[in-house]
DNA sequence: CGAACCGTGTTTACGCTGTAAACTAGCGGC
DNA sequence: GCCGCTAGTTTACAGCGTAAACACGGTTCG
């Protein structure tokens, strides 16, 4: 019999896996992946995934590969390099922001991890197309992804996420800074859209301005 | 008796505890960070710790107060705002990198935490005395402090600090981008520092020619 | 057809975690 | 001298990652 019977589940993939645990991390946080609970997420129990995978942080790593499988770099065109790197930060940013809780997974990632190697390497090939050279094509991807990943970070620190999510409200301490205590607690999320604007223009002028 | 008796250990405090958790961290890595083994450190039995503090969470925010402690902004002079800004981040990188297993605690850190409001007052102040209005220098703020978290989280990731920690030496996987092969794993800490030297560089021209 | 095998999921077990609750030893004030 | 308060201890519990032994269904061979 090689159709599945009534009782038999959909076999345990890697796949499967990796987007049930990022399902888990989107749903309830980073904390809340544990292997037991992602066993019950799948109708197994949690020592079958070892199956699959050696141990936990293999899982993760499948979580990142899923996570950077959303990320679609353009190939190098003929358009204005700006433009292209502007569009794809916007795009790594957008990923972030829509798996807010997997952040801290993505921020630590080293580019020894493989998925990673394989976005970089795709940015590197438009800077280099470009016209940079590869010290600088290096460095300029660090410094991108450095400031949207933190950016992100920051981002989901502050009032519009927290809102969304049901945290307590911002309460910064008593002492604070006044222009602080004005400006943040009534950032709206068009706000933090032009905050990474204002730091996504400030990099690429600045990058101009060397070339 | 006023004076300890030779079998009475130092007391307990808050900031003994806070900095026996950061030398554990430092020492071992943040995962390492229990409340037992900040006890052990301590010469206490675990459970001591929460007369101090309401549970772990807080404990980690002590960590990052002490760290916080450590850096010092210089309150507005009449020296050029660039020189200032560069010398302010390259000492939050110094920091960082001073205690790279606690990167992932200050990255995380919402501007609600006492410690950081503080340090993020003193930023706001040092902008709008050279002449930022207050939200530009709120989105500066945003700009520099993901950057400098961003890359002092990228350069623990690369080869410099791998080796220095003994981790297993930089390996690239197979089908990588030719450059990233080339560069990465030859990394050293003088081009890590050139990195983030790039990186500030970009960001000040950025900002100047936005002014 | 029966038997051996293998891949997959289950069960049980161990040491570790954070922390709630009950307990105890010692000091300051009446 | 005793009372109470405070700091530290003890015990306990649920949940964690994962090692090891086990059970079962499907495939492949004799």
């Amino acid at each position: 019999m090689t159709a599945l019977s009534i009782n038999t589940r959909a076999p345990l993939t890697r796949s499967r896996i990796a987007q049930a645990a990022l399902a888990i991390v989107d749903r309830d946080g980073l904390d809340a992946l544990s292997m037991r609970r992602l066993g019950a997420e799948l109708g197994v129990e949690g020592m079958a995934i070892y199956r699959h995978f050696p141990n936990k942080a293999a899982v993760l790593a499948g979580v990142v590969e899923v996570l950077l499988a959303e990320l679609v770099i353009p190939p190098p065109s003929d358009v204005p390099w700006q433009t292209v790197f502007r569009e794809a930060s916007r795009g790594y940013r957008a990923l972030l922001l829509r798996h807010p809780h997997a952040i801290p997974l993505l921020a630590t990632l080293p580019l020894s991890d493989p998925a990673a190697a394989r976005a970089a390497g795709a940015v590197m090939a438009l800077l280099r197309a470009a016209g940079f050279d590869a010290q600088s094509a290096l460095k300029t991807l660090a410094t991108i992804t450095s400031y949207v990943i933190g950016v992100a970070q920051w981002e989901v620190g502050t009032a519009p996420y927290r809102q969304a999510r049901g945290d307590a409200p911002f309460a910064l301490p008593p002492d604070a800074d006044p222009y602080l205590v004005e400006l943040l607690p009534q950032l709206a999320e068009d706000d933090c859209d032009e905050t990474f604007e204002f730091g996504l223009d400030v990099i690429v002028r600045g990058l101009e301005s060397r070339a």
